[in-house]
DNA sequence: TATCAGGTAA
DNA sequence: AAAAATACCTGATA
């Protein structure tokens, strides 16, 4: 033993990290700049670095002797070897792939390392790209650059691209001092570095890449701050219409834009203007699946200098296939959490870009931008009659039995009397569930089939405190006007979603007097459980505990 | 001209 | 591994 470090390497690339530790929060800040959270049993939590992990730090400019230096000194035991030499591996592929301007249409791949160049001179699948080669690298061409890309992060090899970007059509955007409402408006520090940090990034690479902000810390205004900066025609994707108005209605409250310059393109709209705003959907639609999916022209039909991928996270595959297309394109990626259940954080990576900010959600928290939110996991056995049930199920119908536990009705009864006279919202993933949850509670209810005026009126009166509780479906997870709440009661959710997890927190983190608090509901000892602790591990990463409580 | 139901996709 | 929600278009209805 050489010191009482918090945490364990293990020659796997396994990182446990202890706790009850004093030195616990200082290691997991650390280990968040590099590491991926996969398990956060109460004691030990246990880290995994991945290339990719390591690529996106290396991008952010973290150096390899930090990483070195940060393990051995928080470490209990001696690093192992096979760790530290596989952490120098992985972090300097990012930087040993260089991709610059040859000649008229025509790139150059710069490689670095001997080995990695005689690997890739070789490789069949790659033999389609090269023009020509020579002891330093290779040539390809011009409208190789995406897929060349896309193929090198599959083999392992990120590349550097330093290409630089099209200007595109130049369209001056410039904030106002004072929104529309008249209210004083300037881009918060953490927001300014983020634009910055997107727009200049280690200078010739800056254009393209992610930028991760919590819920409601103001990714609009970054998306704004960096069409200040690039001062062009720019297209704007979201997820859902009434993304498309709020991001046309905060355009024209702090920027200097008319109306007349922002067009949507979407299913009752479709205008084409200097800010376009318009849906995945929009792009990605086809009646059946024989027929070719024509919307994506727009991408490259107009002179765009940059394109923003609001909500990053959800970007659906033809839309990275287009995406390979337009690499000449600055691209920028909004998202709260960078991480897909499919695996396709490379592809983001690769095609949109490395990420190039982060914020931790705590610093926030600290600094009064986000609310302080409790989490708590309440574990509630089923009552016989479902535990026999559930024993006795098939495996796929098993998770719906444990969720709709009918017992979590009187515990949902119970915390909406402790928190009497707050904003509660009530959120579970089946209709069932939570239309049954509504009649026997007697509450407000919206799902997918009510009506849009009807949503709009029961959220007037949820925010103006006339409704306290309301019970809500999966259109939360898509609502973006849902009125914020201090309480989130969740029923049930998608399986081990930590996307899912981490937006529904966001729903109650606006700044208020009172702490907020999160409850998870899940049947004890059941799948849901496991489920249940996959969907918190991304807010565990980001520093938040949840506490077990069992109610009987 | 606006609105709504129905089918399809991812 | 499964359910729910959304947005697109089309064609009918008011």
């Amino acid at each position: 033993m050489r010191s009482q470090g918090p945490l364990i390497v293990q020659s796997d690339h396994t990182l446990m990290l202890e706790v009850e530790h004093p030195q616990y929060t200082e290691c997991r800040d650390f280990l968040a700049l590099f590491a991926e959270l996969v398990k956060s049993p109460e004691f030990i939590h246990s880290y995994r670095v991945t290339p990719l992990s390591l690529w996106n730090a290396a991008a952010l400019e973290m150096s390899l002797e930090e990483i070195i230096a940060g393990l051995e000194r928080l470490s209990r035991y001696r690093v192992p070897a096979n760790v530290i030499f596989n952490i120098r591996e992985w972090h300097g592929t990012y930087g040993k792939l260089v991709l610059r301007h040859a000649s008229a249409g025509r790139l150059r791949l710069t490689v670095e390392d001997r080995n990695i160049l005689e690997r890739l001179r070789h490789d069949r699948s790659l033999q389609q790209f090269w023009l020509e080669s020579d002891a330093r690298g290779m040539l390809i061409a011009a409208g190789e650059r995406g897929n060349l890309k896309h193929a090198l992060i599959k083999a392992g090899y990120p590349i550097k691209d330093l290409c630089g970007y099209l200007p595109g059509k130049s369209f001056d955007i410039s904030l106002r001092k004072t929104d529309l409402d008249g209210n004083p408006f300037t881009l918060r520090d953490y927001q300014q570095d983020a634009a910055e940090a997107f727009y200049h990034s280690g200078r010739a690479t800056g254009g393209s890449g992610v930028i991760v902000l919590p819920c409601g810390s103001g990714k609009t205004i970054v998306g704004m701050g960096t069409m200040a900066q690039t001062g062009s025609h720019t297209l704007i994707i979201t997820t859902n219409n009434v993304a498309v108005h709020q991001w046309r209605d905060e355009l024209l409250s702090k920027t200097h834009t008319t109306t007349a310059e922002i067009g949507e393109f979407t299913g009752l709209n479709k205008e084409i203007k200097p800010i376009t705003i318009t849906t995945y959907q929009m792009l990605t639609y086809r009646r059946t699946k024989a027929d070719p999916l024509r919307n994506l022209d727009i991408f490259t039909a107009h002179d765009w200098g940059l394109i923003i991928y609001d909500e990053v996270h959800l970007l659906p595959a033809p839309v990275f296939r287009a995406t390979t297309a337009i690499q000449a394109k600055r691209r920028l990626g909004l998202t709260a959490t960078l991480v897909r259940e499919d695996g396709k954080e490379d592809d983001v990576f690769a095609l949109i870009g490395p990420k190039r900010y982060d914020v931790p959600w705590k610093t926030l928290e600290s600094r009064g931008y986000i609310a302080e939110a409790i989490c708590t996991e309440y574990r509630i056995p089923l009552p016989t009659e479902e535990e026999y049930r559930y024993a006795r199920a098939e495996k796929r119908s098993q998770f719906r039995i444990a969720a709709e536990n009918p017992r979590k009705r009187v515990l949902v009864e119970e915390l909406i009397g402790n928190h009497h006279g707050e904003s509660i919202l009530v959120i579970g993933q089946f209709i069932s569930q939570v239309e049954w949850l509504a009649r026997t509670l007697d509450l407000p209810i919206i799902t997918g089939k009510t009506k849009h005026q009807e949503r709009e009126k029961l959220y007037a009166e949820f925010r103006k405190g006339k409704i306290k509780v309301l019970v809500v479906s999966k259109v939360a997870n898509f609502a973006v006007d849902l009125p914020d709440a201090g309480v989130m009661i969740q029923v049930s959710g998608t399986f081990g979603s930590r996307q899912e997890e981490a937006q529904r927190l966001g729903r109650i983190l606006r700044p208020k007097e009172k702490s907020s608090h999160f409850y998870t509901l899940i049947s004890k000892g059941t799948c849901e459980q496991t489920f249940g602790t996959n969907r918190q591990l991304f807010l565990v990463e980001q520093g938040y505990r949840y506490q077990i409580r069992y109610f009987e």
